[in-house]
RNA sequence: CGGGAUGUCGCCUAGCGGCUAUGGCGCCUGCUUUGGGAGCAGGAUAUCGGAGGUUCGAGUCCUCUCAUCCCGACCA
């Protein structure tokens, strides 16, 4: 491609909005252009930096036997009716309808659609297991995008789908995407960890996310450096200490403006964790059959030195969604807030205890009574409920395997694989015929990867103050010749000649000056810069750089450039190949 | 959905009730220049996000609205 032919230009300053690195170059390089929240359009540069993404992904799916589909984006709401998504799932998935008023949806991810293929064409135990992916657009209206590329409303995701017979199918398939996903994210340069996660909406058991480790993320991973324990924060269990003392005898006591657990421990000189904080949460529940929705106030005891983690709660409570209750709603249920707590307030909330509080003893609770709380409160003796760990790991908490010390840090979501089990084959009624005669529903799979989500993580990770520097597997060209020669031809023939040698490059055969040349290239980050100017064209040679060490400059003789350029890519690509990680689930 | 911020040319930006709305980058023309965003000369490009209002006079003040960004809620 010739640089004056470009359809999109550079910038030399960083639009407002870019509030990231990665973001920031993506735009100045012209890679992306922004066409409103969430929505971006992908230039020619970004295009085929995406492309190659996808081809990486497509040459790993195939290897796992995966055939490659194209699903609908509009889908009628039907078969998002039959798995009761349709009710569960907010105004996160548009919806709208057709000329005759048909009820459709733009389908955020495709999990009824494989479901409902699936029934179709699978009928036999003969014809499992089956794999099946895409590569394709989703819209999904989320509630705030957010930096450039990393969350967006709409997005192109390869996502496939498992079909298999039992358990066991559906184990095997998943330990493959498991460590086909290490291949993917190696081949593309990025460093990810795979953690354990909450499976959220996707339903299904065993899911694990493949994280980004970057500040700029919005997850939040737990990981111990010892044992190599990680978790996402949202199910990520560790060790608490229980304090087992003798019950005593309840006692009511004044304690005046005592709101928070601080005052509290302050005013009668105790640690946090002899006390007991009641939180109070509204949880929603769908009918997944009618849609109908049904709201219930959650009182969450844990222990004062612990906080809520919320996504636990959720998944203790099977909620569709939860949030903090009102004041109204709190004091509804004769609850006092500030003072407030279980004791005496069930059957009008559901109480869900934490097991901090159910295995300690002699707690001091709020009384639900402005101004006084209860010492020496015993879960059991006192009140009941359910107990479960709903408590937040946080850095410094210890490791629920190896006892040594967790450290937090923060991640992007690039990849994620679960387990669906038969939420979906059941709920649509996608049965095959086992060797036995019998019908049995299809055991699924699902797996994701977020493929622009994946170019902002990697344009996060390969940059310097120049501007991006993407690897050879991703970047938009292999090659960037920089001609600096007055006449056009010399340059013209090398370009012949490199294209029809097969290498991917592009050449600056702009009239501009140098410094514009070698700044856009730098933006650009092509692995490879060729230059040739009249200096060392007089003495036959051109002048090869990387992008990744513009210090150091090589010169290679004319004759041989496209034979030593092909080394230099080969040379690049071997890198990668050489450092490939497979991590595989044992 | 709550809190905060910002909307002036393709991008960055000045403006703080008063004349024809700054300047830089980019763009166009010409000449010069050609190994790190070069120089000179000339040129084009803004209904100041939109609507209403206050005022003799509004980019500037007020109201509403729209959009975008940030924090939170939320989220793969």
């Amino acid at each position: 491609m010739r640089m004056s032919k470009m359809f999109s230009q550079t910038l030399r300053e960083a639009p407002q909005a870019a509030d990231c690195k990665g973001y920031e170059f993506l735009l100045r390089a012209g890679f992306i252009r922004q066409m409103g929240a969430g929505i971006f359009s992908l230039l020619p540069l970004g295009y085929r930096s995406t492309s190659k993404i996808e081809n990486i992904i497509r040459e790993e799916m195939d290897d796992l036997d995966g055939q490659e589909i194209l699903m609908p984006l509009v889908n009628p709401a039907d078969i998002w009716k039959e798995t009761g998504r349709y009710y569960s799932i907010d105004k996160e998935m548009s919806r709208f309808n057709d000329r005759t008023g048909r009820d459709m949806v733009l389908a955020m991810t495709h999990e009824e659609d494989a479901t409902s293929l699936g029934r179709s064409e699978i009928n036999s135990y003969k014809k499992l297991p089956q794999l099946v992916y895409q590569i394709q657009t989703k819209w999904r209206d989320d509630p705030r995008p957010r930096a450039g590329l990393i969350r967006v409303r709409e997005f192109t995701m390869k996502d496939s789908y498992s079909f298999d017979r039992d358990q066991a199918g559906l184990d095997e398939q998943y330990k493959k995407h498991y460590a086909s996903y290490f291949r993917i994210f190696s081949k593309a340069g990025l460093p990810v960890i795979v953690v354990g996660a909450d499976s959220g909406m996707m339903g299904g058991k065993v899911s694990h996310e493949y994280m980004y480790l970057s500040p700029i993320g919005e997850d939040t991973i737990m990981t111990c450096s010892e044992c190599g324990y990680t978790a996402n924060r949202q199910v990520a269990q560790f060790k608490k200490e229980y304090f087992k003392e003798e019950p005593k005898e309840m006692e009511k006591i004044e304690t005046p403006d005592c709101k928070t657990i601080e005052a509290l421990c302050k005013f009668l000189n105790i640690e946090q964790r002899q006390t007991c904080k009641a939180v109070f949460m509204v949880a929603t529940f769908i009918n997944d059959k009618t849609g109908e929705e049904e709201e219930k106030l959650v009182v969450a005891q844990i222990r004062g030195d612990l906080d809520v983690e919320e996504s636990k709660l959720q998944n203790v409570l099977k909620a569709n969604s939860l949030r903090p209750a009102h004041e109204e709603e709190i004091t509804a249920a004769g609850i006092v807030p500030g003072f407030g707590s279980a004791i005496g307030c069930s059957p009008k909330a559901i109480v869900i205890v934490d097991d901090s509080v159910a295995k300690s003893n002699n707690l001091v609770s709020g009384a639900n009574e402005a101004g006084y709380h209860l010492t020496n409160t015993n879960f059991k003796r006192d009140y009941t409920g359910k107990v479960a760990d709903i408590a937040s790991a946080r850095d410094g908490f210890k490791c629920i395997d190896c006892g040594h010390t967790l450290t937090q840090n923060k991640g992007v979501e690039v990849g994620n694989i679960f387990q669906l089990g038969t939420r979906y084959s059941e709920a649509m009624n996608c049965y095959f015929t086992d060797i036995d005669g019998k019908a049995k529903p299809v055991v699924m799979g699902s797996y994701g990867i977020g493929v622009g989500r994946l170019l902002a993580c990697l344009a996060e990770e390969y940059n310097d103050e120049r501007g991006l520097s993407l690897p050879i597997s991703v970047a938009p060209y292999q090659v960037h010749f920089v001609s600096l020669m007055k006449d056009q031809s010399i340059g013209d023939k090398i370009y012949a000649d490199l294209k029809a040698a097969g290498v991917d490059v592009l050449y600056d055969d702009r009239k501009g000056s140098a410094g514009v040349k070698f700044a856009d290239a730098d933006l650009i980050g092509l692995p490879i810069r060729i230059t040739l100017g009249n200096k060392s064209y007089k003495e036959g040679k051109a002048e090869i750089k990387l992008r990744s060490n513009l210090d150091e400059s090589f010169s290679y003789s004319l004759d041989t450039l496209v034979d030593d350029v092909k080394n230099e890519i080969k040379k690049l690509q071997d890198e990668i190949t050489a450092n490939i990680v497979v991590k595989e689930l044992d």
